[in-house]
DNA sequence: TTTTATTACCTAAATTTCTTAGGTATATAT
DNA sequence: ATATATACCTAAGAAATTTAGGTAATAAAA
Protein backbone atom coordinates (compact mmCIF):
# COMPACT_ATOMS: atom_id res chain seq x y z
CA UNK A 1 0.00 0.00 0.00
CA UNK A 2 2.60 2.52 1.20
CA UNK A 3 4.06 2.29 -3.00
CA UNK A 4 0.58 2.13 -4.45
CA UNK A 5 0.49 4.46 -7.36
CA UNK A 6 -3.17 5.20 -6.35
CA UNK A 7 -2.26 7.74 -3.40
CA UNK A 8 -0.57 10.15 -5.71
CA UNK A 9 -2.62 12.61 -6.60
CA UNK A 10 -5.03 12.71 -3.28
CA UNK A 11 -2.24 14.44 -1.01
CA UNK A 12 -4.31 18.15 -1.57
CA UNK A 13 -7.33 16.24 -0.44
CA UNK A 14 -6.07 14.74 2.56
CA UNK A 15 -4.72 17.97 4.08
CA UNK A 16 -7.57 20.45 3.58
CA UNK A 17 -10.14 17.59 4.94
CA UNK A 18 -7.84 17.23 7.55
CA UNK A 19 -7.51 21.02 8.03
CA UNK A 20 -11.34 21.12 7.91
CA UNK A 21 -11.83 18.96 11.07
CA UNK A 22 -9.15 19.88 12.82
CA UNK A 23 -9.27 23.50 12.92
CA UNK A 24 -5.19 24.15 12.92
CA UNK A 25 -2.58 21.18 12.31
CA UNK A 26 0.93 21.88 11.77
CA UNK A 27 2.78 19.69 9.53
CA UNK A 28 4.78 17.33 11.30
CA UNK A 29 1.11 16.54 12.95
CA UNK A 30 -0.30 15.63 9.91
CA UNK A 31 2.01 13.13 9.04
CA UNK A 32 1.35 11.55 12.10
CA UNK A 33 -2.80 11.73 12.14
CA UNK A 34 -2.46 10.23 8.59
CA UNK A 35 0.14 7.56 10.36
CA UNK A 36 -2.61 6.55 12.88
CA UNK A 37 -6.01 7.05 10.79
CA UNK A 38 -4.70 4.44 8.29
CA UNK A 39 -2.55 2.02 10.73
CA UNK A 40 0.01 2.91 9.70
CA UNK A 41 -0.46 2.06 6.00
CA UNK A 42 -0.43 5.67 4.26
CA UNK A 43 3.05 7.61 5.09
CA UNK A 44 3.00 10.65 4.25
CA UNK A 45 7.03 11.67 3.06
CA UNK A 46 7.76 15.45 3.98
CA UNK A 47 9.46 15.77 0.75
CA UNK A 48 5.28 15.35 -0.75
CA UNK A 49 4.14 17.27 2.23
CA UNK A 50 6.13 20.53 2.40
CA UNK A 51 5.57 21.66 -0.79
CA UNK A 52 2.27 20.67 -1.25
CA UNK A 53 1.38 22.93 1.74
CA UNK A 54 3.51 25.85 0.88
CA UNK A 55 1.32 25.39 -2.62
CA UNK A 56 -1.71 25.60 -1.15
CA UNK A 57 -0.72 28.44 1.32
CA UNK A 58 0.57 30.09 -2.03
CA UNK A 59 -3.20 30.00 -3.95
CA UNK A 60 -4.64 31.44 -0.58
CA UNK A 61 -6.43 28.28 0.46
CA UNK A 62 -4.62 28.11 3.45
CA UNK A 63 -2.54 30.45 5.93
CA UNK A 64 -0.05 30.13 8.31
CA UNK A 65 0.45 31.08 11.86
CA UNK A 66 3.82 30.40 13.76
CA UNK A 67 4.14 29.36 17.31
CA UNK A 68 6.97 28.91 19.65
CA UNK A 69 7.06 25.39 21.75
CA UNK A 70 9.81 25.10 24.04
CA UNK A 71 12.68 27.03 21.59
CA UNK A 72 11.09 24.76 19.02
CA UNK A 73 9.28 26.58 15.97
CA UNK A 74 5.68 25.00 14.85
CA UNK A 75 3.95 26.27 11.85
CA UNK A 76 0.05 25.84 11.66
CA UNK A 77 -1.79 25.73 8.80
CA UNK A 78 -5.58 26.71 8.83
CA UNK A 79 -8.20 27.08 5.95
CA UNK A 80 -9.36 30.36 4.60
CA UNK A 81 -12.78 30.73 3.31
CA UNK A 82 -11.43 29.67 0.00
CA UNK A 83 -9.80 26.94 1.39
CA UNK A 84 -13.18 25.50 3.29
CA UNK A 85 -14.92 26.18 -0.31
CA UNK A 86 -12.00 23.73 -1.93
CA UNK A 87 -12.89 20.68 0.36
CA UNK A 88 -16.19 20.53 -0.83
CA UNK A 89 -15.29 20.58 -4.49
CA UNK A 90 -12.53 18.27 -3.41
CA UNK A 91 -14.88 15.80 -1.82
CA UNK A 92 -17.33 15.55 -4.47
CA UNK A 93 -14.72 14.88 -6.77
CA UNK A 94 -13.31 12.42 -4.47
CA UNK A 95 -16.72 10.72 -3.94
CA UNK A 96 -17.23 10.57 -8.14
CA UNK A 97 -13.79 9.28 -8.15
CA UNK A 98 -14.92 6.85 -6.15
CA UNK A 99 -17.91 5.65 -7.65
CA UNK A 100 -16.35 5.73 -11.33
CA UNK A 101 -13.92 3.56 -10.04
CA UNK A 102 -16.25 0.71 -8.73
CA UNK A 103 -18.17 1.69 -12.11
CA UNK A 104 -15.01 0.26 -13.63
CA UNK A 105 -14.10 -2.15 -11.36
CA UNK A 106 -17.33 -3.40 -10.23
CA UNK A 107 -20.17 -3.30 -13.33
CA UNK A 108 -23.74 -3.36 -12.32
CA UNK A 109 -22.96 -2.32 -8.99
CA UNK A 110 -24.48 1.04 -7.53
CA UNK A 111 -22.69 2.06 -5.33
CA UNK A 112 -23.33 3.43 -1.87
CA UNK A 113 -20.62 5.87 0.08
CA UNK A 114 -21.36 7.55 3.47
CA UNK A 115 -20.26 11.06 3.05
CA UNK B 1 -14.21 15.64 -12.45
CA UNK B 2 -11.88 15.23 -15.67
CA UNK B 3 -9.03 17.08 -14.21
CA UNK B 4 -9.05 15.69 -10.96
CA UNK B 5 -5.53 14.65 -10.03
CA UNK B 6 -7.51 11.36 -8.42
CA UNK B 7 -7.19 9.78 -11.52
CA UNK B 8 -3.34 9.98 -11.48
CA UNK B 9 -2.08 6.96 -10.79
CA UNK B 10 -4.97 4.89 -11.13
CA UNK B 11 -4.79 4.13 -15.14
CA UNK B 12 -2.47 0.43 -15.19
CA UNK B 13 -5.36 -1.00 -12.35
CA UNK B 14 -8.17 0.46 -14.98
CA UNK B 15 -6.22 -1.06 -17.84
CA UNK B 16 -5.28 -4.65 -16.33
CA UNK B 17 -8.74 -4.92 -14.30
CA UNK B 18 -10.57 -4.09 -17.91
CA UNK B 19 -8.40 -6.71 -19.22
CA UNK B 20 -9.30 -9.17 -16.84
CA UNK B 21 -12.88 -8.87 -17.29
CA UNK B 22 -12.54 -8.86 -21.48
CA UNK B 23 -10.25 -11.15 -22.09
CA UNK B 24 -8.73 -9.41 -24.77
CA UNK B 25 -9.20 -5.20 -25.84
CA UNK B 26 -7.38 -3.15 -28.17
CA UNK B 27 -6.15 0.71 -27.10
CA UNK B 28 -8.84 2.67 -28.43
CA UNK B 29 -11.48 0.34 -27.12
CA UNK B 30 -10.36 0.74 -23.60
CA UNK B 31 -10.87 4.63 -23.76
CA UNK B 32 -14.43 3.58 -25.54
CA UNK B 33 -15.23 1.49 -22.74
CA UNK B 34 -14.24 3.80 -20.11
CA UNK B 35 -15.55 6.87 -21.29
CA UNK B 36 -18.72 4.18 -21.54
CA UNK B 37 -18.99 3.20 -18.32
CA UNK B 38 -17.89 6.63 -15.97
CA UNK B 39 -21.07 8.15 -18.39
CA UNK B 40 -18.01 9.92 -19.75
CA UNK B 41 -16.84 11.52 -16.72
CA UNK B 42 -13.54 9.52 -16.92
CA UNK B 43 -11.85 9.90 -20.63
CA UNK B 44 -8.35 8.64 -21.15
CA UNK B 45 -6.10 10.37 -23.17
CA UNK B 46 -4.35 8.36 -25.92
CA UNK B 47 -1.09 10.57 -24.95
CA UNK B 48 -1.33 8.49 -21.18
CA UNK B 49 -3.04 5.25 -22.20
CA UNK B 50 -0.05 4.04 -25.31
CA UNK B 51 2.65 4.64 -23.20
CA UNK B 52 0.76 2.64 -20.58
CA UNK B 53 0.16 -0.29 -22.38
CA UNK B 54 3.87 0.01 -23.67
CA UNK B 55 4.97 -0.60 -20.23
CA UNK B 56 2.53 -2.99 -19.17
CA UNK B 57 3.52 -5.31 -22.31
CA UNK B 58 7.40 -3.88 -21.40
CA UNK B 59 7.28 -5.63 -17.64
CA UNK B 60 5.66 -9.12 -18.73
CA UNK B 61 1.69 -8.22 -17.74
CA UNK B 62 0.32 -7.65 -21.49
CA UNK B 63 0.81 -9.97 -24.49
CA UNK B 64 0.14 -8.25 -27.87
CA UNK B 65 -1.67 -9.74 -31.03
CA UNK B 66 -1.88 -7.31 -34.02
CA UNK B 67 -5.29 -7.99 -36.36
CA UNK B 68 -6.18 -6.32 -39.49
CA UNK B 69 -10.10 -5.44 -40.02
CA UNK B 70 -10.62 -3.23 -42.91
CA UNK B 71 -7.12 -2.56 -43.95
CA UNK B 72 -7.15 -1.09 -40.73
CA UNK B 73 -4.61 -2.04 -37.83
CA UNK B 74 -5.43 -3.26 -34.30
CA UNK B 75 -3.00 -4.13 -31.71
CA UNK B 76 -5.31 -6.49 -28.97
CA UNK B 77 -4.04 -6.95 -25.63
CA UNK B 78 -4.26 -9.71 -23.04
CA UNK B 79 -3.22 -10.20 -19.27
CA UNK B 80 -0.28 -13.11 -19.61
CA UNK B 81 -0.25 -15.12 -16.46
CA UNK B 82 2.02 -12.37 -14.08
CA UNK B 83 -0.83 -9.95 -15.32
CA UNK B 84 -3.76 -12.23 -14.01
CA UNK B 85 -1.73 -12.22 -10.76
CA UNK B 86 -0.81 -8.69 -11.27
CA UNK B 87 -4.91 -7.58 -11.06
CA UNK B 88 -5.11 -9.37 -7.95
CA UNK B 89 -2.70 -7.29 -6.34
CA UNK B 90 -3.81 -3.52 -7.77
CA UNK B 91 -7.50 -4.70 -6.66
CA UNK B 92 -6.04 -5.22 -3.03
CA UNK B 93 -4.04 -1.54 -3.22
CA UNK B 94 -7.29 0.10 -4.48
CA UNK B 95 -9.21 -2.05 -1.91
CA UNK B 96 -6.48 -0.63 0.97
CA UNK B 97 -6.34 2.71 -0.88
CA UNK B 98 -10.33 3.39 -0.69
CA UNK B 99 -10.37 2.13 2.37
CA UNK B 100 -7.95 4.26 4.07
CA UNK B 101 -9.64 7.16 2.12
CA UNK B 102 -12.51 6.56 4.41
CA UNK B 103 -10.74 6.31 7.82
CA UNK B 104 -8.94 10.04 7.11
CA UNK B 105 -12.23 11.53 5.35
CA UNK B 106 -14.92 9.86 7.68
CA UNK B 107 -13.23 8.74 11.01
CA UNK B 108 -15.21 6.80 12.70
CA UNK B 109 -16.85 4.85 10.38
CA UNK B 110 -16.10 1.21 8.96
CA UNK B 111 -16.09 0.68 5.37
CA UNK B 112 -18.27 -1.87 3.76
CA UNK B 113 -16.80 -2.56 -0.32
CA UNK B 114 -18.72 -5.24 -2.63
CA UNK B 115 -15.33 -6.31 -4.03
C1' DT C 1 28.03 11.06 27.82
C1' DT C 2 27.82 10.14 23.44
C1' DT C 3 24.76 8.29 20.28
C1' DT C 4 20.20 7.39 18.56
C1' DA C 5 15.37 8.45 17.99
C1' DT C 6 11.83 11.81 17.87
C1' DT C 7 10.12 16.19 16.92
C1' DA C 8 10.00 19.93 13.40
C1' DC C 9 11.14 22.60 9.68
C1' DC C 10 13.10 22.77 4.85
C1' DT C 11 15.11 22.10 -0.24
C1' DA C 12 16.68 20.07 -4.67
C1' DA C 13 17.68 16.53 -8.12
C1' DA C 14 15.68 12.82 -10.27
C1' DT C 15 11.80 9.95 -11.42
C1' DT C 16 7.22 8.98 -12.79
C1' DT C 17 2.92 10.06 -14.72
C1' DC C 18 0.12 12.65 -17.24
C1' DT C 19 -1.31 16.62 -20.44
C1' DT C 20 -0.91 18.87 -24.50
C1' DA C 21 -0.11 18.86 -29.03
C1' DG C 22 1.11 17.11 -32.50
C1' DG C 23 1.61 13.14 -36.74
C1' DT C 24 -0.16 9.18 -39.86
C1' DA C 25 -3.87 6.67 -42.09
C1' DT C 26 -8.52 4.54 -43.28
C1' DA C 27 -13.63 4.70 -43.29
C1' DT C 28 -17.86 7.05 -43.01
C1' DA C 29 -21.06 10.65 -42.91
C1' DT C 30 -22.27 15.54 -44.31
C1' DA D 1 -14.74 18.32 -50.11
C1' DT D 2 -14.70 18.30 -45.33
C1' DA D 3 -15.47 16.74 -40.90
C1' DT D 4 -15.96 13.00 -37.73
C1' DA D 5 -14.81 8.55 -36.01
C1' DT D 6 -11.69 4.86 -35.84
C1' DA D 7 -6.90 3.44 -34.73
C1' DC D 8 -2.19 3.65 -33.96
C1' DC D 9 1.82 6.48 -32.31
C1' DT D 10 5.50 10.03 -30.18
C1' DA D 11 7.62 13.95 -27.77
C1' DA D 12 7.95 18.28 -25.09
C1' DG D 13 6.50 20.11 -21.05
C1' DA D 14 4.05 20.22 -16.61
C1' DA D 15 3.02 18.41 -12.20
C1' DA D 16 3.40 15.45 -8.20
C1' DT D 17 6.13 12.51 -5.76
C1' DT D 18 10.45 9.96 -4.27
C1' DT D 19 14.84 10.03 -2.69
C1' DA D 20 18.22 12.02 -0.30
C1' DG D 21 19.90 15.18 1.73
C1' DG D 22 20.40 19.61 5.56
C1' DT D 23 19.41 22.14 10.14
C1' DA D 24 18.21 22.10 15.00
C1' DA D 25 16.16 21.02 19.58
C1' DT D 26 14.57 17.40 22.96
C1' DA D 27 14.41 12.99 24.94
C1' DA D 28 15.78 8.36 25.55
C1' DA D 29 19.10 4.73 25.49
C1' DA D 30 23.73 2.78 25.50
Amino acid sequence: MANSQLIKGSLQTIILKLLEENEKMYGYEITQKVKELTAGEIKITEGALYPALHKLEAEGLLSTEIQQVDNRVRKYYRLTQNGEKEVNAKMSELKAFMENMQRIINPGLNPDYNF
